[in-house]
DNA sequence: CTGAAAGCGCTAACAT
DNA sequence: ATGTTAGCGCTTTCAG
């Protein structure tokens, strides 16, 4: 800081031991362990310390390798996915649902590339300026997990395949809706079904894709094109829907990676003329506010953004206060069945 | 941290001096100063940082009064607004592409009450975890400025109306856009507009309103309803509608604070067998991605979320270098005119 | 130009 | 049960 503060100091430790009449280690035992005093002596400096309206001062504490109370999130994304993404702000919302609750700050930073990606672990760990990491958008040939382990933090690495690294995982599975998705469009009628795909590098995008396949092929169905470059957007998906549309093997139905990515096909294809169900069956992944919102209503995959950050956070949270983390934690997320996907009886 | 930490132990200002053959302050004064050395000392003590990887210890340095590098955002909202609410992940979205390239962080931290904001704030800044504060929802009252002031906190105020404070402002000036949206209700031949205002405590809300209001006078209009309690959310704005079509002055033309709450409107008029933009026409206020991909489009008033977010970072960074910020910026909000209110032409 | 030394606020031995 | 003391890693006087 280069401006002049205004306020007046801050009590620091000494201010709480001389009103108490007591030393400063006496105060730093009374209100960290709570023991080596008497008790009516920690009532005095409790008392003191409120007086003053005194509160530790973090840095001093980090710097005797205390921890700060904060846990990082380091996205390896371009900021706007903020804006466009639809899992970041509900995980952020999950996150500080957990946080705001107990004495701990979240520390985001967004970084460009994979060398300052590990760079910022490594510096915001080692300098104790978080406790831990909440790893998202694990990669194929992912290097945190391995970085994390040697630099001995502790972190959590959320929507990511379980088992796909030693950190405790927790999972949105959602298999078994998928499943559900492909076998309404086989009641319904059609024979091929297109993906449209996230970013085919992200374990979760591959997983999707995995899921729709088996499906697909478990109900006797063709599996349509795939366009792997839909990024997650509503631009995304629309571009995507177009070279859909373009292909040989032009399918009736689609199953899109993400909603913003149906929605941004919904567009396509009025203008294409097509109406959903009826001329093209949708559905998406994620169930946003929005999806039951849009017209026609859409079937999608309820993916549990919020409770990715929420559970996540907690299981971080504990492991912090040194219990031992369930390795695997799965939520399953349901089907929501709406209009875009047609109805069983009828025949494209 | 309780775990053991398998990493080798990070090398230490003293560590570095060793290796140069210097001392300690030599160092110091060479990495941050860069004066007090010679050209050819000071070169060979940055070579034995970098052989080292020696980073400075943000613990260490925050004890000496520095800066940690980073900004806090304190929310005194509820986390799932990140959910549901435009503005945040745009926001956020533009601090982090101005702070990801310079090596700063952002921490945030959602707060459930008054007393709570207030203590995080001071705790947050006299602590120097935090250098300074981007303050958003700028509220009736709001005791906010006040106490950055007194604690000398570095501040810039987003999203409020100028002049709202002695602290820097971003503002985002949307009168003419507001204004071109009920001048387009009365050309396609309304003569009623209801308001669904979002949180009646926030400025912003209260000049959306007060904006609506003027320009409904202007055009010889009679304001319809006003329904206070949208929240800004899609069910809110759904709620809201519903008391606006059960008035006794139900209007034929809705301008909503935000797309959410006026795409939450959608559904409700669509119920009740109203056609947009012919029984009702609409209007929202935010520009999200999606207000192009309803049906129908939405016209709407841009808000420059993202802009906010990057325009008040960047104001908050030269700040603490030193410089002296523009005591007002003001981005203006253009409309967007789209089909949910109608044509000039057409009469309801 | 450079080294030595004090001290930031706190914790954690170690005495008493 | 309590006080004393030695640092944590760094910056910043103050001497030389």
């Amino acid at each position: 800081m280069t401006s002049g503060n205004t306020g007046r100091k801050r009590p620091t430790i000494s201010d709480v031991a001389r009103r108490a009449g007591v030393s400063k280690g006496a105060v730093s035992r009374a209100l960290n362990t709570g023991t080596g005093t008497s008790a009516s002596t920690r009532e005095r400096i409790r008392q003191a310390a409120v007086e003053l309206g005194w509160n530790p001062s973090y840095a001093a504490r980090a710097l005797n390798g205390k921890s700060l109370g904060t846990i990082g999130l380091i996205v390896r994304r371009s900021p706007e996915i903020l804006d466009f993404d639809a899992f970041f702000p509900s995980f952020l919302s999950g996150i500080e649902s957990v946080l705001s609750g107990e004495e701990h700050a979240t520390v985001i930073r967004f970084v460009p590339d994979e060398r300052t990606e590990a760079a910022t672990y490594e510096r915001l760990f080692n300098d104790q300026f978080v406790d831990g990491f909440l790893v998202t958008d694990l990669r194929t040939d992912d290097g945190r997990p391995g970085m994390l382990r040697r630099l001995g933090a502790p972190a959590v690495v959320v929507g990511a395949p379980e088992n796909s690294s030693d950190f405790p995982t927790v999972t949105n599975d959602s298999r078994e809706a998928i499943r559900g998705v492909v076998r309404r469009f086989a009641e319904a009628g059609h024979h091929r079904v297109a993906h449209v795909q996230g970013d085919p590098h992200m374990l979760h995008a591959i997983q999707r894709r995995r899921h729709w396949e088996q499906a697909v092929r478990e109900f006797g169905l063709e599996p349509g094109p795939v366009e792997e470059h839909g990024g997650y957007t509503i631009a995304g998906g629309a571009r995507a829907t177009e070279r859909v549309l373009a292909s040989d093997e032009r399918p009736t139905a689609i199953f899109y990676g993400s909603d913003l990515m149906a929605i941004g096909g919904y567009s396509v294809l009025r203008e294409a003329g097509l109406t959903v169900p009826e001329d093209m069956a949708v559905a998406g992944f994620d169930d946003i506010p929005l999806a039951s919102f849009v017209t026609p209503p859409l079937t999608t995959v309820r993916n549990r953004h919020r409770a990715l950050g929420s559970v996540g956070a907690r299981i971080l949270l504990d492991m912090l206060k040194g219990q031992e983390p369930p390795p695997s934690t799965v939520l399953v997320g349901e089907l929501r069945m709406r209009e875009s996907s047609g109805r069983p009886d009828h025949t494209p």
